[in-house]
DNA sequence: TCTGAAACACGCGAAGG
DNA sequence: CCTTCGCGTGTTTCAGA
């Protein structure tokens, strides 16, 4: 792993802030809160998206909308030494996998899931993930309701 | 639970396929692949705003550059009862506690807690956690690499 | 790294089919 | 539910401090 510096300083974790709140706030908007001018504010946002510290602008829709009403966890056992992460990847190229976690303790990954319903989920074991080479077990966690569901980080004050 | 009719339509579809791949394109270019007037774009993202299938526009920030380099989940059994989510509801007003999820099976909860390092996890768990009232046991899950971290839905083509 | 000017492009509401 | 039109405003580049 590389070492990076971000250097934020007071500015930035403003504009952060802002942002992570609403992606689309407009930079004339940002700098009249800021009292900076508009060009200066896009410049920095470019440079936070150079340095990877902003990742990605991201709609959030509501999984009803689009029918897919399940939500599960399942922990994967894989054949994946220390270090590898074969079947991590194969995992992540599946579109309704949409995250994969390589966890401490059990050899494994855990990965969240997103189906139309347990069908969807049934089909997705059967005819996806029994495909990957190197897994051993899994066991399915399946979610009921969704209390919570934030991607906002805490934003230090300093 | 309501009912609610989302009725999308393939102009929708596309409309939420673009603004997920990318929050901030704006509505003239969306209009020009499209091939439709802007404000016909306009109209559609409002509408889509107020029947809350578009839920967020939202910047995804590397967690290193804010060093939140600490990422768990954790097991949650709790006192309440099927329907009721005091204990739930509790864990979502923690900041670090990014999702709350009510799970089949347990009596409990998923949570999945974004910390600085495993000693900001033991300060969370040792002064806010342990604070409500319910909860039974708590099984902890450290992320050691996260392979992929999406947060977009699979969209039908129809 | 900022400001301010200038050219260009977009947002967004009105009016109409 | 769409289009066109128009004004006010935002975006972006560049020169200069």
């Amino acid at each position: 792993m590389e070492k990076v510096e971000y250097n934020l300083d007071q500015v930035d974790l403003q504009i952060l802030r802002i942002m992570q709140q609403n992606a689309r706030t407009n930079n004339a908007d940002i700098a009249r809160e800021l009292g900076m001018a508009p060009s200066a504010i896009l410049e920095r946002v470019k440079k936070l998206e150079h340095k990877s510290v902003i990742l990605d602008y991201h709609t959030q829709i509501n999984p009803d909308a689009l029918d897919q009403k399940m939500l599960s966890f399942i922990f994967i056992k894989s054949h994946d030494n220390i270090g590898d992460q074969r079947v991590g990847l194969l995992l992540a190229k599946i579109p309704e996998v949409l995250e994969v976690h390589d966890i401490a303790g059990d050899d494994g990954y855990l990965i969240k899931v997103r189906t139309s319903d347990s069908g969807g989920l049934v089909d997705l074991m059967r005819n996806t993930l029994s495909q990957i080479e190197g897994i051993i077990s899994t066991r399915t966690t399946i979610v009921l309701e969704t209390v919570k569901e934030s991607h906002k980080l805490v934003i230090p004050n300093s």
